[in-house]
DNA sequence: TTTTGTTGTGCCAATATCCGGACCGTTCAT
DNA sequence: ATGAACGGTCCGGATATTGGCACAACAAAA
């Protein structure tokens, strides 16, 4: 059938300036005055000012004594209850629990947002050597554990969109569309995704995907390992746990 | 209609729709579809379709397989970064500055991290007995103030985790999940918690949790003390004088 | 089948809305 | 004093935003 993309998307200014500001300001520890912000964001002083107006009656920014502003924890909270509403993390956490203790490695709960994952739970490694990845943070859905295995699971449906993007970050990440067709097809055989370095240099990742009961993605649990840390037949080993573990899950999100 | 005359702060109508619409669908547990959303905001369909083409490609919002449009975690993410941002120091220096004058001895402002307390700031006692513990140092959670504090505020979350390590330091250091249990209820019915001299011996620590709006913790405010400086009736007066700080900086993050 | 509701989405003229540049009053260095 | 940088204000005019309307797709009733 005919796609109905005729025309470009058409996209409200002022909505997409004020959204802007507000990212920007959450960025910043201290606060930034209106000068600033205007030349940051390639705005009109003006216009900057009218929409931190409009910002702080709404409460999203508050403007300190200063002068200068700052985001409200209005924005924090919609965020809280965006994730409240998917409460993997509740479902999550004893499997998290689990694997942390397995393996004394860093443990990761991540959701697919578009082409990337999102990491919104995680239980820091106990072994000295820690991969620094926050809460929060994202990366792409080509290259790390997490991201490998939703993209596996939902492979049909993204894999057009993320065919134009394979982004390069080592020397190890797959950017030939080819070779990750054949890499999500063993993903899929395997129950879990290996990344080896393919997205911080000798970083490892294991991963593998929570399922809604219609067979979407869900989540996934990840692991992360610096190869120092890594035996031979590890792998192996905890992409199994990784695997069980993940497989738990889905069939407890499908009592819900 | 609104009066737009004497310096009557000015509002931009599609901003502020525009959040509207994020701020209510991020409070949906499943999707909301247009027209439903129009309704629900007492908007037009076709504003109500534009704005959320316009958050869709900003990548606030997703639309899902049914039509129907959802919250993405890209809000999520942006109010992340402004509690993180949060500069707790900043906003915590003039009570503790304040408890420091009060009492002579030790102040401290800790995060939680895990399973431990970071600190992030102290002052000095000007007693000669000072108890040695750097900024960035740790300590375990079921221990001292600042940690049993916070313990007692995410109490809930935390307790399994806890429970399995209740790691021992000196004689008095609680090691049973039941005494435990016992302690924390307490702790919140007091509103602020104490150490006995459960993590190092002869130094008795006081805590009281900074909570965030949703009322979990920020981060604590503390007070060690060597035994030698404490009369009988000072942990109560000390005690109040921790809490009330805490409530005060509570509040005060609260208009944030 | 036709009818009668829903949906989500595209289009367009009209005008309310938002924009930008000039302007003001302060606060700093110089 | 002087000038530059700051936050904040104002206002006329361009235009981006708006709301009504149309339409396809779908569902449920008739």
């Amino acid at each position: 059938m005919a796609r109905t993309g005729n025309g470009a998307p058409r996209v409200d200014s002022t909505l997409s300036k004020g959204l802007a500001i507000l990212e920007t300001l959450s960025k910043s520890r201290s606060g930034i005055g209106v000068s600033e912000l205007a030349r940051q964001l390639e705005l009109t002083k003006s216009n900057t000012f009218r929409l931190l107006q409009t910002l702080t009656v709404l409460g999203y920014v508050n403007q300190q004594a200063d002068k200068t502003y700052r985001a409200s924890l209005k924005g924090w909270q919609i965020g809280r209850s965006v994730v409240e509403n998917l409460n993997l993390r509740a479902i999550a956490a004893e499997m998290m629990r689990y694997l942390a203790n397995e393996t004394g490695e860093t443990i990761y709960l991540a959701v697919r947002d578009n082409l990337q994952v999102v990491y919104i739970d995680k239980i820091e490694s106990s072994k000295p050597i820690r991969s620094w990845n926050p809460i929060g943070g994202s990366a792409p859905l080509h290259c790390v554990g997490t991201g490998k295995a939703i993209l596996a699971t939902e492979y049909a449906e993204l894999r057009d969109a993320v065919g134009d993007r394979l982004e390069r970050y080592t020397d190890r990440t797959i950017t030939e569309l080819g070779r990750l067709d054949d890499e999500m097809a063993q993903t899929k055989a395997r129950g879990y995704a290996i990344d080896t370095g393919e997205f911080r240099e000798r970083v490892y990742s294991i991963g593998s995907a929570i399922l809604l009961p219609d067979s979407s993605a869900a989540g996934a649990l990840g692991i992360s390992i610096p190869d120092v840390n890594l035996a031979d037949d590890s792998i192996d080993r905890i992409g199994g746990l990784v695997a069980h573990a993940a497989d738990t899950l889905t069939s407890r999100v499908g009592l819900l």
